[in-house]
DNA sequence: TTTAATCTACGAAATTATTCGTAGATAACT
DNA sequence: AGTTATCTACGAATAATTTCGTAGATTAAA
């Protein structure tokens, strides 16, 4: 049923998924462009971490062109839900409740932001009512 | 004004964060009693793991008898704020607001969770109000 | 008091992640 | 054509983390 096992990106490697779900297909130039614009990466490096990335299936390429063009293979909203996890896990304990108050507490949350989550809220509880 | 610049306990320090914040200060031995509850870790590995952690402040020990004991020399809020900081910039771009709406929707939070959260919401908001 | 268990200290292997340099091929430029 | 840019591949150096083994000291047990 389940396909994934458990794809565990590094910091370097989340760091180029960010940038490819959010710019979409990019060359590792456009990529590692992407990374100098917040601190200096060498382009090969780039280059690497992407080939290793493609080898454990987080990204897949297009070799058709010289260029290569990579594209996330992993979706974003379950990675990033493993991750959560993994991370309520080590630093909370495992509760997610936890984490919330934490980040909700301590961010610079505005009141739109805040009326949104309490939105969302609502809306959770009441498709669970429908649902259940 | 800020005292600690940036503490950064891998994950098997934070491991042991987690266990010395709960059960107060506590004997290598003892530390390791609790992570083998879960994996199996060597005795020596989590004696090393946490002389490491004392040169790096995150821990204090006492050292008055044989067997030392060791206890937490960093808070846990702070320190899990930290983290939490950090993780929101590298798996949600910057936006603690994704992060408690993918927390929320993904997890399995409980009716009565969820209310405490819009409590909690209610005591930011009006907290804000008198503050501003 | 001898033997066994427990503890610290510490070097170093093993593992994992990141960075870099070079070679060879292709494309762009003069 | 000849020179320079760019790109992939890939081995290997670095660095960071984790694990392990051994030595020496102290305490507990036989």
């Amino acid at each position: 049923m389940s396909k994934d096992k458990s794809i565990q990106p590094t910091e370097s490697e989340l760091e180029i998924l960010q940038i490819l779900w959010e710019d979409g297909p990019s060359s590792v130039r456009a990529v590692n462009d992407r990374l100098n614009e917040q601190r200096e990466v060498g382009y090969t490096t780039t280059l690497k971490i992407m080939q290793l990335m493609l080898k454990k299936g987080l990204v897949s390429r297009d070799t058709s062109s010289r260029t290569h063009i990579y594209q996330a293979a992993v979706a974003e909203t379950p990675t990033r839900a493993q991750l959560l996890d993994r991370f309520v896990d080590t630093a909370f304990r495992g509760s997610a409740m936890d984490l919330v108050m934490q980040a909700l507490g301590n961010e610079d949350t505005s009141e739109d932001e805040l009326k949104e989550i309490k939105d969302f809220i609502q809306q959770i509880e009441s498709e669970r009512k429908k649902g259940k």
